[in-house]
DNA sequence: AAAAACCCTGTAGCGACCTTAAGGTCAAGT
DNA sequence: ACTTGACCTTAAGGTCGCTACAGGGTTTTT
């Protein structure tokens, strides 16, 4: 099959195939006469697992290495194990940020009366307040690697 | 006051100052006689302002968006208010995705027996079985804009 | 006076793609 | 036979929010 065929088979776009191919992820296919792009079975089931894990939140790093684990079966299993373990770390850190910080939101969000001018507006004045008083900003203390509010896949 | 001692005041680094003043967030501030950017008061105060935003996991556009509110006191505060309330709707709906992430690698974790063979693993089969099933990756639906598993302010 | 610590501009890099540009190929319709 | 339009190719540049140089100048400390 085709790049697009194989895109649409995997619900990816092209553009990500090539540029899996171009990181390693993908094995170089076959090419038609016209130098296309020529897949089997077995490119669609790679790119579903590769997709899969992305979905899941893994970076291509972290696929990269399953992808090793699964291509040399004898070695020892503890890996995948270890690396999924520090996923599930991640994700779970990261609810917890961003559930502190749906708190904060919302509270900032009841400051705001029903006033017309941005200049008596609560939130706005929250928000000073808050920025005054200027402790270290109380985000993130590692930098880990579960987005905040900006991205994941397909995006 | 100069740029390191700003950085140091509003806790964030010097390179980041200058970033903020090329895309239009923070005034270019006056210059000593070596060419050094000299900063006021009202420097610091905006900076933080904008660090405390960040930290709240706004973009950079929604902070431009706070501020020329900020600046234009006359203005409907309705708009705060509308921004805020998206802003923690993107910032629900991830925590929403993460969990149930969260909830999938644990059982995926629960997969892994004592094998030692990666070909045995059951994690890894798992993936693949997940994979095989196909759907069109049950990911996020629209783009939104809270980051997955790795970002975040202070990264 | 020399060394360390700061400042400047400009550029390139990160991750995971997406978009665009400029061109080659192919199947169908007229 | 020819044209349209849908597909394919590579390469380069854009996104976001910084961070990290490189290669210079200045200021402060020793």
């Amino acid at each position: 099959m085709k790049i697009s065929e194989l895109a649409q088979a995997a619900h990816t776009q092209s553009e990500t195939i090539r540029y899996y191919e171009r990181q390693g992820l993908l094995p170089e296919p076959t090419r038609t006469g016209a130098n296309y792009r020529s897949y089997d079975s077995g490119h669609l089931e790679r790119l579903s697992f590769i997709r899969h894990c992305r979905s899941l939140d893994m970076t291509l790093s972290e696929v990269r290495t399953l992808l090793r684990l699964k291509d040399a079966p004898e070695e020892n299993c503890a890996e995948v194990n270890a690396l999924l373990e520090a996923h599930v770390g991640h994700v779970a850190q990261r609810i917890k940020e961003l559930k502190a910080l749906e708190k904060e939101l919302r509270a900032l969000r009841l400051q705001c009366a029903s006033s017309r001018k941005s200049a008596d507006c609560g939130i706005l004045e929250g928000l000073e307040q808050a920025a005054r008083q200027a402790p270290p900003v109380p985000g993130r203390s590692k930098p880990g690697h579960i987005h905040g509010a900006h991205g994941g896949v397909g995006v």
